[in-house]
DNA sequence: CAGTATATATCTATCACTAGATAGTTAATC
DNA sequence: GATTAACTATCTAGTGATAGATATATACTG
């Protein structure tokens, strides 16, 4: 089963969201990206806003999903985090881009309600996923905490053109875990 | 000595930016709003980047000159740690908007040459300033770690409209310092 | 089986509006 | 008279969005 057009056009449009902002993509640039026209992109996300939700919704699924079990009982809590670390150096490695609810999130206000919304669902479900796997061991980490650093550290990685931040907060993060 | 023309536009640029991102603000938006047409204000400021860059530049020497000295002998490092804690916590209060640069940082690809660089420009003298402000104390805490957890914080704050990610970054960063 | 209806996915064409930018003009200040 | 700061008017390009046509595939009906 090949991938659906909805499919691509969310996948082009998460793309180019994380690079270069919510108001950075436009219809049209996803229409003839994948070689269509603005109105096909329009009758499988009928406004911004949907786009924007979905692709914010399936950004979290995966996300969270590829984090992997915080409860496996034969795994530490500092390897946890280091898991949870190295999802933020893969994108910054692979893609050069951060974490989508990065970018959305320092703009939350600005955002229509459908897509702000999901990416308050976002931390929400990272927070959930961070707690658990924080549960048992004794550290002065909190969730809050830890996706701040590790948020942090990704922009500003980004924005130096350097991954000393990202390998600096996996390193301080795994160390305060016992 | 009154406010000129120029600083006006900064200082709404300034603020739309931080709200809305580098592409949620316009020159019409910025003329109407302080009630001249948006030729003038490309009188002041030819292009965009030029914008940009100006706004970007004159955020960094406000906020970093805002932050007092980083080697007041008479201060320990973690009272310095506070204060650049406070900074972001005060501007969260009082303007519910992100630090310019973890804006911009996000998409730094994205923007134009003249304006990303004064954003790297800036972590560059946050990251001078703070080396000092903890040069002396023995910590694990790296000028990169402090700023990833703050901005971290910011945008979490932000984003779950919530001051709790500051306040605990701000506990964390002060009591790693000593 | 043949014919018709329905749903899906695309297209062309266009709308009203906004974007950044510029040429040329006018008024005030030094 | 030059400089500064604003203006009017306009350009080209791009924005999200919509109406209406078209092709195709599936599903129901006589």
């Amino acid at each position: 089963m090949s991938k659906t057009r909805a499919d691509e056009i969310l996948d082009y449009a998460e793309r180019e969201i994380r690079k270069n902002g919510f108001d950075g993509v436009s219809f049209r640039d996803i229409a003839s990206a994948i070689g269509v026209k603005s109105a096909s992109v329009h009758y499988h996300f009928p406004t911004k806003a949907d786009l924007g939700a979905e692709v914010t919704k399936r950004y979290a699924e995966s996300f969270i999903d590829g984090l992997g079990s915080p409860t496996d009982p034969s795994e530490s809590a500092a390897s946890r985090i280091g898991r949870l670390a190295d999802a933020y150096i893969g994108s910054y490695r692979v893609e050069s881009s951060t974490c989508l609810c990065a970018v959305l999130g320092s703009v939350v206000s600005h955002l229509p309600d459908e897509t702000s919304n999901e990416v308050r669902t976002f931390y929400d479900r990272l927070g959930a996923w961070s707690a658990t796997a924080l549960e048992g061991s004794t550290t002065v980490l909190t969730p809050n905490l830890l996706i701040s650093l590790l948020q942090g550290a990704m922009v500003l990685s980004l924005a130096t053109s350097s991954e000393d931040p990202l390998l600096e907060a996996r390193a301080h993060a795994v160390s305060l875990v016992s």
